[in-house]
This record gives C-alpha cells, sequence and structure tokens, in this order.
RNA sequence: GGAGGUGUCGCCUAGUCCGGUCUAUGGCGCCCGCCUGCUAAGCGGGUUUGGGUGUUAAAGCCCAUCGCGGGUUCAAAUCCCGCCACCUCCGCCA
C-alpha cells in the first residue's frame, strides 16, 4: 500500500510510476475521487455520532417527561448515525480496495518490461567446458537428483535429491545461515503455512494470486518464500531501529504452483513446486533503505562468490518488479548447459509498501509513529544446485565441490558418479 | 475432539455480577519540570494507537480503540452470539 498523502500531493509522480510498469494509470483519479467521498462520508458519520453521544448523557440525568422527549429525540439520532455510519463503511470499503490495488511507487528502476533490464556487472569467469552435461544428466550420475520418482511421488516438478544431493543442498544452505550469521543476521526457521491478511500484506494476493497454494479447509496459505512469515513476523508491532536495521534469515521450504509456465524448465530442478532456501530480511528506515539494498545484493554476491558460481547482477526493469517492490536487483548464474544466465537471487526494496499492510512501523526522533522500509533478499535456493553442479563438473561427470561447501561436507572434495 | 479458566492504554492491575457518574483506576517504568552540594528520595505534570478536521507548522476540537468480529440498546469494557490466542485437565495421535 502506498501513503495517501504522496498520493494527494504528487499524484503525477504516481502515475509517472504506473506508467513505467505498464500499469492503468487511470486508478490513481479512482483513489483520489474514492478518498473524498471516504472522508466527506466520514466527517458527516463523525458529526452525527459526536452529537449522538452528547444527547446520550443528556438522557442518563434527564427525569420523567424530559427523558422521553430526549429518547425520541436519541432514538432517530440513532437511525440516522447508523445510516451514516453505513455508507463511511462502503466509502472506506472502496477507497481501501483501489489503494491497494496500486503498486508500490517505482524507485530509479530502468522503464520498460521483463527484457529491459540493465546488467550491472557480470563477476567470474565462465568455465570452458567441452559439451557439458546439465544439471539432471550430472545429477543422476552422482545419485544426487530423482525426478522420476518425484514425480510418481508427488507428480511433475517434483524431485528427490538423494544421497550427495541433499547433502549438498544443506552444505549450500549451511554455508548461507553461516555468512547471515557472520554478518549479524537472526538465523530464523519460519512457518510455512501463513494467514490470508499476512499472505496479502506481502502483496502476493495481487496479479499473482494464482501462484499460491492455498488450503481452502483451513484458510491458509503456503508460503512461496520466508519473506511472507518474516514480513508478518513485527506486524502491528513498533520497532526501535536505533541501533540499525533488524535482521533476519529464514529458512524455510518454498512452494509455488508455477500456473502459466507450463512447459517452460520442465527438465531437472530448475522450477519446481517446493524447494528451500534461505532468505535475508531486513526491516529498517527509510532512509536507510536505498543503502540496505546495496547491503543485501552484497551478501548475496558473497556467497555467489563462496561456490564459485559466474553471474552477472541485473537491475530489474521497471514493468517485471512485483507489485511491492520498489526496486529489484537480480543475480543470475552462468549454467553452461544452456549458455545463459539464469536468476539465482533476487533482492527487493519493497520501502514502506509491505508495512503499511503489515502495520510495522517505528517511533521517530519526536516520539510519532512511521513506517518501516522492508527489504528481502535470496541467500542461497535449490536451484543453486543448478549452477554449481554444471560450473565444477569435470569430464567424467565428477563435480568438483566448491571448498567453501567442504566443511559443510565432511572434507569431501570431488562427487564421483555411483556405478 | 471435550470440559473449565483467562484476555483492560509498555508491564502489573481496578472496573464486568447489577449498562449511563469510565473522559478506563492505581502502581511500576519512562519523559518534562520543581526542590536539594551530586545521586537517591520528595513534589507537580505528562505518557495507547489509528483516523478526521485544522495549520506554513502546531495547538485545539472530533471519531474510533478494553483479544477479534457481529448483535441487543437512546447508550456496551460491562448484556448476548460467533471466532482467536494462552493456561489447566481429559481423550486421541505421528
Amino acid at each position: 500500500m502506498i501513503d495517501v498523502r504522496l498520493l494527494r500531493d504528487d499524484p503525477e509522480a504516481v502515475r509517472a510510476s504506473q506508467r513505467a510498469r505498464g500499469a492503468d494509470e487511470g486508478v490513481v483519479d479512482a483513489v483520489l475521487a474514492a478518498d473524498a467521498r471516504r472522508r466527506a462520508a466520514m466527517t458527516t458519520s463523525e458529526g452525527l455520532r459526536a452529537e449522538q453521544k452528547a444527547l446520550g448523557k443528556q438522557v442518563a440525568q434527564a427525569k420523567g417527561e424530559e427523558k422521553t422527549a430526549l429518547l425520541a429525540r436519541a432514538k432517530e439520532l440513532a437511525e440516522q448515525a447508523r445510516g451514516a455510519a453505513a455508507e463511511a463503511e462502503v466509502q472506506g470499503a472502496e477507497y481501501d480496495r483501489l489503494i491497494r490495488s496500486l503498486a508500490n511507487v517505482v524507485q530509479g528502476a530502468p522503464p520498460g518490461g521483463e527484457d529491459d533490464f540493465v546488467v550491472l556487472r557480470e563477476v567470474g569467469s565462465k568455465p570452458e567446458i567441452e559439451s557439458p552435461k546439465d544439471h539432471l544428466e550430472l545429477g543422476e550420475l552422482l545419485g544426487a537428483i530423482d525426478v522420476e520418482r518425484g514425480a510418481k511421488v508427488s507428480g511433475s516438478r517434483f524431485y528427490f535429491l538423494t544421497g550427495v544431493g541433499a547433502r549438498l543442498e544443506l552444505a549450500l544452505l549451511n554455508l548461507a545461515v553461516a555468512k547471515a550469521v557472520e554478518a549479524g543476521f537472526t538465523p530464523m526457521i519460519t512457518p510455512t503455512l501463513v494467514k490470508p491478511e499476512v499472505m496479502a500484506g506481502t502483496g502476493f494476493l495481487g496479479e499473482h494470486a494464482d501462484e499460491v497454494y492455498r488450503l481452502a479447509a483451513d484458510d491458509l496459505y503456503l508460503v512461496g518464500t520466508s519473506e511472507v512469515a518474516l514480513a508478518g513476523y513485527h506486524a502491528d508491532e513498533i520497532l526501535d531501529l536505533s541501533a540499525g536495521p533488524k535482521r533476519y534469515a529464514g529458512w524455510s521450504a518454498c512452494y509455488r504452483r508455477e500456473a502459466g509456465s507450463h512447459g517452460r524448465d520442465t527438465r531437472g530442478i530448475i522450477r519446481v513446486h517446493q524447494f528451500h532456501k534461505v532468505e535475508m530480511f531486513s526491516f529498517c528506515s527509510l532512509d536507510d533503505a536505498a543503502a540496505e539494498h546495496e547491503r543485501l545484493l552484497g551478501w548475496e554476491e558473497e556467497v555467489l562468490q563462496a561456490v564459485e558460481v559466474p553471474y552477472r547482477v541485473i537491475d530489474v526493469a521497471a514493468g517485471d518488479l512485483g507489485s511491492s517492490a520498489a526496486r529489484k536487483f537480480d543475480c543470475e548464474g552462468w549454467v553452461p548447459s544452456q549458455g545463459r544466465y539464469r536468476e539465482l537471487t533476487s533482492t527487493s526494496n519493497c520501502t514502506t509498501f509491505q508495512a503499511r499492510r503489515l502495520s510495522v512501523r517505528e517511533r521517530g526522533d519526536d516520539g510519532s509513529t512511521r513506517p518501516v522500509a522492508t527489504l528481502n533478499g535470496t541467500l542461497a535456493t535449490t536451484r543453486w544446485l543448478v549452477a554449481i553442479l554444471e560450473n565444477h563438473q569435470l569430464p567424467d561427470g565428477s563435480v568438483r565441490v566448491p571448498e567453501a561447501l567442504r566443511p559443510y561436507m565432511g572434507g569431501l572434495e570431488v562427487l564421483t558418479p555411483v556405478s
């Protein structure tokens, strides 16, 4: 949810943002009109209510005939007040629906759609591999990935990580947690089922609602990332951020329906319904948010470098941002079998968009409250196994274990094919 | 799944039976001031949150807020219904 004051004071800024996203800018004026109606209805309703309360006090003290007369008047007023309150509620709900339909105001992202990203830098050198095997072939050789049985048990886009595959994922996630702890994050293991208001608060029930698994019988949602639970962690709280941002590293399973991506990335574990992720989440002051965003990106790059995967950093275009994000940087790892970069991390600055919906605030110097900024970023996911396996493969199908992961794999240096 | 209990403005707490005098009591903590070599004590004042109105900004005024949502009533912390969380016990169960 964006700041209604920004909308009133500078509607053109919001229209420009909507244009940059390729979204409907007419909503801006619809919200403004609804806001005016809402406030008018509220003033009427509150005035009547004040009158009613005053009269109520007279009723309490009056006696006999006077009381009877006042009571008659009070009943009439109560009826009017009820009507006005109902009208105010209708207008308020309409305003709420409209303002929640607005995406966050873009901040510095390049204009355009999915293909209009800007490459900020490329890091690491791509390995020279003659006819590289893809991650699934490697995974099967190593006894690390079993998609056939995944499909047997759960359907397409499910898999088992087996043996060294399971160990490799645990090693990767543990490395990520260790890095996070080193950087001062509080590690968290989060719920993966959340209430509707939390899911809505993070902005995932907007245009991407069909990506989310819902358990109708319990009215709960399966999270697509621990960002959801972490954002909700401080809902309805007033935080003290005077000592700096509150930083959490969430470890969780993530669930995605992948509706609308039929036929894309059907091979292997690039696009799956369930995976694991270590996610950074930061609550910080709005003033500090852009700098914090750079820091999150820095930590992502640190882990990518630790596992020795070549990558590039892109500044995601406005039209490809989620509704909560004002700006987003992705790190894309090199995938030799595809000869291209694929998304491995994504860090978003959601400014105050999520915090407003979830009511996460901090206290200003003057004692007033204001919404905080929230940011998130990927520190490691199951998908990284694709890049790790492929970039470190050897001609015989063995895979060199990056040094940083070895301590988490009992010192194992090379994964070798099982006979 | 069943029975009982609890939920009040940071924390503790009064009020709920019997609706209006609740503009929610008191203590602790915190903030401001006074007083006193300093500190402590003492004294006085302030201290939920959201919104509306107003303004250069503010003050002020108004509405809502006693776990959440409904209902009854001229009027609800208080009465009724539903839900949630926590505690105690019973049953069941990886």
